[in-house]
DNA sequence: CAAATAGTGTCTCTAAGACAATATCAC
DNA sequence: GTGATATTGTCTTAGAGACACTATTTG
């Protein structure tokens, strides 16, 4: 009779064809826009980083942040990883997404990928200086369907527009998956992940929660909304925002002045009790 | 330079080292209880698949059906392929809940492992007769916090009591992680990845919709209630019940006779328009 | 003062929860 | 009839949405 050391000792993982892990991570930032008019408030706009393949497959298409499991470590904490190493970056929170596993994915094999949603703010991105590489960029994002119940993906970011569109697919956990139906200028099935991690993201912000960790320790009520609005492409009455997360957050007693306008008190983020 | 086709003729995924990968299903059943008095309705129990490992490692001890990925399918697949194959039971629904990735979770190596809810029919398992398999049981499960804070995992079948301590971890799309404090009676870290499903589970039975998927097509709305509150643990007021899941059903006809009390109308699910 | 945002108060409507009352069978 | 569940209805309350009104600042 073979004791489990016996077993372990002799056992070899090799016998069995195994497929290569990687990670995929959808940071999202939200852009505040340059104004316009001293007076109006600046515009928030929810954008995606993306990054120029120098290498084969896809050469020179653009792509999600992303590499290849590591022994040793956790998909978690490879996400994390991979996002410092490519970007400089560090996420303030990770949600995972979903595996995306469909066979023929990757031309380069049976490559199996983890998806990640990363929330970046603003701040850091200023000042990791990461803003010019030229390889990496914020891509402004747009993502509703059409009048056909399609979904059209639009990421922009100055000249550069990339298009793909996409069908509804299962709905699970509150997290919608989508198909891709035509996506020629993103790298792999990468239209399909940012689409299901779009909604993974819309679907956490519905509890008004991880809003917060796209702003600094300080806010004013209208940028939170803003932000709000930017991720959910959903228009609130902001006497009803400021019911809602009003249990949220607290008075820090600082004021933004010289903004045209009535001064807005700052808040920051209320510790749970 | 070279082209990318070039290029995929000449690339070996194999410089990288890979783990393996497996999936694991929770299987949950409600399983009707006999009733001591004929008045009296039956009660419904939650239980979770298990099956006893004939091989090392953790020979002898329960654990979840699952296996390796393979080429040219998707973990999804995957899921539904071992679930199959290991008890002949084809599960109605699967739902991803995560991965599992921490290194030294497998004793035989580098092993991650992709977990799904799936939702078993009572009426199917006792079609499939897969009931007499020694090696396969349905156990009782139980999960709640105890005055510390911690969760004691309870699984029963006959005089087989598996118990597991654990922590409450982070909270993702609904979904809360736990973490393993004590598990001495389950095999690899599956107490971990029990705690989790159920989490899942719960979480999904809240916007009462795939509650359907564990009873026949025509069903009582009491049935319906009792598979609510044997998954939640939470008693609703039948009243209001009925209320919630009117827009969802529709009157088959029907009735159940010869229960000792008024008969109930039969229903079925109502098709989305 | 005008333009623009900041901030407060109130009305309505809906949905959930609590609870009460009636209906109907098997024995 | 009795004991049990089935089914319907009503009252209350919490929360979301709509909307109107007041407050404050800077150019």
């Amino acid at each position: 009779m073979q004791t489990e050391k016996e077993f372990l000792s002799e056992y070899k993982l090799s016998d069995y064809e195994r497929p290569s892990v990687t990670t995929d991570i959808a940071a999202f930032m939200i852009r505040t826009e340059k104004s316009s008019n001293y007076r109006h408030i600046p515009k928030k706009q929810l954008s995606l980083l993306l990054i120029k393949r120098g290498g084969h497959p896809y050469k020179g298409m653009w792509a999600l942040p992303g590499g290849f499991l590591q022994p040793n470590e956790t998909v978690e904490e490879c996400a994390l990883r991979e996002m410092e190493e490519e970007t400089q970056i560090k996420p303030v929170s990770i949600i995972p997404v979903g595996v995306f596993s469909k066979p023929g994915r990757d031309p380069r094999g049976w490559i199996i990928s983890n998806a990640f949603v990363s929330i970046i703010s603003e701040e850091s991105v200023k000042q990791s200086g990461s803003d010019d590489a030229e390889d990496a960029q914020w891509f402004d994002i747009s993502f509703e369907p059409d009048e056909n119940g399609l979904y059209i993906l639009t990421l922009s970011y100055k000249d550069t527009v990339l298009k793909a569109v996409l069908r509804e697919g299962k709905s699970h956990l509150g997290v919608t998956s989508f198909e891709i139906v035509d996506s020629p200028t993103l790298a792999f099935d990468h239209a399909e992940i940012i689409a299901t991690a779009l909604s993974a993201l819309r679907f956490s912000a519905k509890n008004y929660e991880m809003i917060f960790d796209f702003l600094p320790e300080e806010f004013t009520l209208s940028a939170l909304q803003k932000v709000q609005e930017a991720i959910t492409n959903v228009a609130v009455m902001s006497g009803n925002f400021r019911r809602i997360v009003s249990v949220s957050v607290e008075e820090t007693g600082g004021f933004v002045h010289g903004e045209g306008h009535r001064p807005a008190k700052l808040f920051r983020r209320k510790k749970k009790e």
